[in-house]
DNA sequence: CGAGCCTCTGAAATCGTTTTCAGGATTATC
DNA sequence: GATAATCCTGAAAACGATTTCAGAGGCTCG
């Protein structure tokens, strides 16, 4: 059992050097070695220098663990996002990373695969190291997170929505007024056929709220979505596809094409291409996130933009009020932006009502 | 000091609930609730049982920094990637995760933004907070990194690439032998005139490899690209959109532009397009990594598969046994698959009009 | 029916730090 | 020159789990 111990590369093992060493061999007590890392400030300048020689001398580092047992503290704030693969959340992450770094904390990240099952696991294991505070996506979770989250008393904080259940505080954008307003300027083009492509899962609420904008919005305007012209995906690109064939299948008359993502988006544009339909010409279809590929498709894509950086920056500035016992937000609801690209346009002549007051 | 305590919203505080209050309340010692928890199979299964029961009703988890401490075990994995946006990383980190987590093994993502100074700093972060093995992406990193895995022993694998420098094992495809083949893949539809879009950055040995396997086919084949012939971009669609731009510029009779990565070569038939030139007709351009979106873009692109999720499993087991102390093969090579979709087909006849596809 | 064996449980030592507490040395004050 | 005040430093007690070492029962077997 030479568990501290480390294999070097011929086989021998040599003990992991410890505050105890340094302490030996610069003649004064664990103590002050101890201090002398913490609180460099009451020790005596000189002795202070020494025992620093021996510190890089012997190259000695704390070993967390025992630092951690001792302190409680970790320094380490965990995010737990549903997906790697989206640019979206890599943004926000990014930003997140770096704002932290700058306050000495580290940043672990676990991803959930949209699954509250492996949501909670993780969220344990990110417990269960002594994680200081802990980020998450969207405001739908499982009932035992939350409960965790009160028992344990760590600091949470939720990202891209504008509020959570629970009474988790939150930071991100209002996506039902978003995509609320995204269906206003459609309407404002002259369109009255609409159908909807959203990856609605139980786990992801900005689906659902960006869903319940087009809704509300149509509804406002006197029109109803039938079931079939609302159609489920899951997000990726060839569900963008599969959707609006069937969409446009089931409704060939539809103008106007609402996905609650960028994914999607560009997926239905690419299989209305297929079809034979020009796009904005015969179709106008819109997205939600603004990802880089957004602006780069042909033809470029409106959408949404979202303040991905922002929300990163803000989710750790939170958590850092918040570990320091600082006073906090409740929650920060930020700006969206409605970009409008090349994808959307007047519908057909042939299909043009007379415009309704909004 | 009430550090391991609880401060709940109202104010008052409750401590961590700990080994020796399970023990209490179940009327067995603390070291039989521990081996409830890492020895199930010592203990009478009826008295487990109860055990488990007080476990659960007081929701009571180990705190690792004290478990860590003493068994000197952490039972967590890290991996260091470049860049979370990409959805090939994803793919391996997500296989990577599964495999683990089968074993009881967490893992924590740190990403370091193609950027060796971060990356290192990631590393000593891990380290020090007593990670048991490490994850990394390419074979080229800092020589500071390599004697902080040497003077620590902590296992370590690369990935993506087939060796690494500095003794560091490998799992991953052999870049270089795979644009080879994409190259005399192109050769054989006959053509002559190349032009390559490489992502070089001194981090990414692997678009260092490919750039190698491009040139060494060509002149092989008795063709050399000229400086001029050889763009160099960062890693995104808009950069692949300038470079090919620039190369048809400088290289009007091009016929087929061999990206570095899929997503260079996706931003690049953006381009081809709005220059008015029709892909694969006129230009024929190749990309590598098979993302998701390479096959749904219009042309598909043609591409060079990876084995993400092989590798990402195959570096988990690696490190397992790595940890357990079972030997290690130096490094796996995996095999790659050269996909033919449609954005390649012989260039157009030197003077006539271009046949019509189809 | 008693000795011996096996199985299971508890007491206590330990992991490497941090931090309180108290005391020794040094300086300031009268 | 003695006493008080001020600094620093060291000894020792945590922190919360794991694990060794023994010992208490319950069985089997002679």
């Amino acid at each position: 059992m030479d568990k501290k111990s480390i294999a070097d590369p011929k086989g021998r093992s040599r003990p992991r050097v410890k505050i105890e060493d340094v302490a030996r061999e610069a003649n004064v007590s664990p103590a002050t070695v101890s201090r002398v890392l913490n609180h460099p400030g009451i020790v005596r300048p000189e002795l202070r220098d020494k025992v620093m020689r021996f510190i890089t001398d012997l190259s000695y580092t704390p070993d967390s663990a025992a630092r951690a047992l001792k302190s409680g503290r970790m320094r380490t704030i965990g995010a737990i996002v549903p997906t790697l693969g989206l640019g979206i959340f890599a943004e926000s992450v990014e930003a997140l990373q770096n704002r932290l770094s700058e306050s000495g904390y580290t940043l672990f990240i676990a991803n959930s695969q949209y699954d509250q099952r492996r949501e909670l696991q993780e969220m344990q294991s990110l417990i269960e190291r002594g994680i200081d505070g802990i980020v998450l996506v969207g405001g739908s979770h499982g009932r035992e997170l939350r409960t965790l989250v009160e028992q344990t008393g760590v600091p949470v904080i939720t990202t891209y929505v504008s509020k959570a259940g629970g009474g988790i505080p939150a930071i991100g954008i209002d996506n039902e007024r978003a995509t609320r307003e995204m269906t206003e300027f459609l309407l404002g083009l002259g369109h009255v056929r609409f159908g909807a492509i959203a990856n609605i899962l139980p786990s992801n609420d900005r689906s659902r709220a960006r869903l319940d904008g087009i809704q509300r919005a149509l509804s406002e305007a006197g029109i109803r979505l039938q079931p079939t012209q609302v159609i489920r995906a899951d997000h990726s690109l060839a569900q963008g596809r599969k959707a609006l064939r069937q969409l446009l299948t089931d409704h060939p008359a539809t103008t106007a094409v609402i996905c609650t993502t960028d994914t999607l988006a560009i997926g239905a544009m690419t299989e209305a291409r297929k079809m034979g339909l020009s796009v904005p010409r015969a179709v106008s279809i819109t997205g939600f996130d603004d990802v880089e590929l957004a602006a780069q498709v042909d033809p470029p894509l409106t959408t949404i933009s979202i303040p991905a950086a922002e929300i990163g920056r803000g989710a750790a500035d939170y958590l850092i009020s918040a570990i320091a016992g600082r006073p906090v937000p409740k929650s920060v609801l930020l700006p969206y932006r409605l970009v409008v690209r090349s994808s959307t346009t007047s519908p057909p002549k042939a299909d043009r009502l007379p415009k309704r007051p909004r």
